[in-house]
DNA sequence: TTGAGCAGTTTGATGAATCAAAGTATCGCC
DNA sequence: GGCGATACTTTGATTCATCAAACTGCTCAA
C-alpha cells in the first residue's frame, strides 16, 4: 500500500511529466509547495519503492508500476469529482479540492462500484478522460471544445456542466447534443470564447463555460 | 482541525463510555488496539486541545466540545454507511471498516449535501441512529426490535436491510411495513429470535435479522 | 498493614514527512 | 578553461503517532 503522501507524488509527476517525460526535482517540489530537500529525500524512497526512476541531478520519470498507481489515483478523484458535481450537485469550481482528499480515501472497490453507480463517466465535471479499471482511457475523440483547433465546426457530444440553465441557454442558439458547434476564436487575454451558430451567429462565452461542451 | 487519529480516540470514547461516563485508558487501549502507554500520551495532548476531562490513573471523558465532534464524526460513519449500502448496493456486512476510512475525508458540507442525497436518513444500515447536523437525534421512538422487551407486538416502520429477498420472505408471513409484529423471545445463547405472525404463528430468525426490523 | 499484583505512567527509541540551512554539481558564459 | 549562478543534495532538527520496557502507585487480600 503506497500513503497518500506517495499517492500525491506520483500524481504530480504524471500530471506535469506525463507517462515517459523526465522531470526536475525543483519543478516537482514547486508544483507540490515543498522545499527541494523534502523532494529528494521522498524521491530516493519512491525509487526504493520502484514507483520511479531517479537518477540524482537529473531528474526523476514514472516506472510502469508507478504510471499504473497514478493513473489509478486520477480515475478515483475524477470519479469522485463526477459524484460530488452530477450526485450532490456541488459547483465544478469547488469539487477539486474535496476529491482531493477523498480520493485517498476510496478503495478500488468502492470506486468501481461508485463508477456503476454513475453509470460509467467517461470524463469528468472539467472534461478530462476518465480511465477505466484497468487504467486504459476509452479510445474517444471526445474533447472539450478549448481543446481544439479554432475556426471548425464540431459536433456536440456532451456537456460537462450539470446545470440545466446553462444547456437550455445553449439550446436557444441551437447547441443541443448531435449538432454542430463553430469555434471561432479563443481570445486567451480575456479568456473569451467566440462561438458560431448554423446560421452564422456569433455568440461569446467564457473559456471555462467552453471547456465544458464536449466535441468530435 | 483535528487529525484522524484524534477522531478514532473521540469516537471510540463515546462509544464505549457513553457522553458522561468517566472510562480508563486501560479500556481505550484495549478497543484502539494500542499500548496503554501510546493512549496515555495522546490523552494528555486530546486534554491540551480540550477535547476530554483526563485525570491520570483516574479516567477519561469527553468535554462538550469533545462530545460534539464525537458526534459529527459518528454522523459522518453512518450517513457513508447509508450511502455505500443503499446507493452502491454494498452488503451490510462489508461498509463498515470502509466508512470507518472515510469518515476522515468527508468535510462537514459534503457530508451534509450526501445527507440531502439520501433524503436524511434517519437509520444507518445496521440500525443505528444518525444525528442531524445539528448533533442531535430526531426524537423518535424507532428502535431495532431486538432493543424492545420480549413478549410484546410492535409496529413495523422500517427495514434497515436493503435485500428484496429478505422483505419478500417477511412479506410472505404478513410482516410488512405498517404491520404489527410479535416480539415472543431472544435466545441469547443461540441468538435466535422467534417472531409472532398475526395469527399467531412462531417464525424463528437469527439476532442480526431481528435487528434490521425497526420498529415502534 | 503490608505487600503482590495489576493498572497506569514514563522514558527512550523509531519511522514518516517535513523544514532550514549548509554544502556540492553542473551549465552556460566570458 | 575557469567562474559564478542556479539547481540539487545533505545534514540536523522537528512533529506526530507509535512501541517496548522500566517504573510507580493503588487496591485488595492475607
Amino acid at each position: 500500500m503506497v500513503s497518500a503522501t506517495s499517492e500525491n507524488y506520483l500524481k504530480t509527476i504524471h500530471t506535469i511529466g506525463g507517462s515517459e517525460h523526465s522531470i526536475s526535482l525543483g519543478a516537482l517540489a514547486r508544483a507540490l509547495n515543498l522545499t527541494p530537500g523534502t523532494v529528494t529525500t521522498m524521491a530516493r524512497q519512491l525509487a526504493d519503492d520502484g514507483l520511479v526512476h531517479y537518477l540524482p541531478r537529473r531528474g526523476i520519470r514514472l516506472t510502469d508500476l508507478g504510471r499504473t498507481t497514478a493513473i489509478q489515483i486520477i480515475r478515483r478523484h475524477r470519479i469522485i469529482e463526477v459524484f460530488l458535481a452530477d450526485s450532490l450537485g456541488m459547483p465544478a469550481s469547488e469539487i477539486h479540492p474535496e476529491a482531493e482528499i477523498l480520493e485517498h480515501a476510496f478503495s478500488d472497490h468502492v470506486i468501481n462500484l461508485l463508477d456503476k453507480f454513475l453509470d460509467h463517466p467517461a470524463f469528468d465535471p472539467h472534461g478530462s478522460p476518465i480511465p477505466d479499471a484497468s487504467g486504459h482511457l476509452r479510445t474517444t475523440s471526445l474533447k472539450p471544445l478549448t481543446q481544439r483547433p479554432e475556426g471548425h465546426r464540431y459536433l456536440i457530444h456532451r456537456f460537462t456542466r450539470n446545470d440545466a440553465e446553462f444547456t437550455d441557454w445553449l439550446a436557444t442558439f441551437g447547441f443541443t447534443i448531435g449538432t454542430t458547434i463553430g469555434f471561432h476564436k479563443w481570445d486567451r487575454l480575456t479568456d473569451i470564447v467566440t462561438l458560431e451558430t448554423a446560421g452564422g451567429r456569433r455568440i461569446q462565452v467564457g473559456e471555462s463555460a467552453a471547456s465544458s461542451l464536449l466535441v468530435e
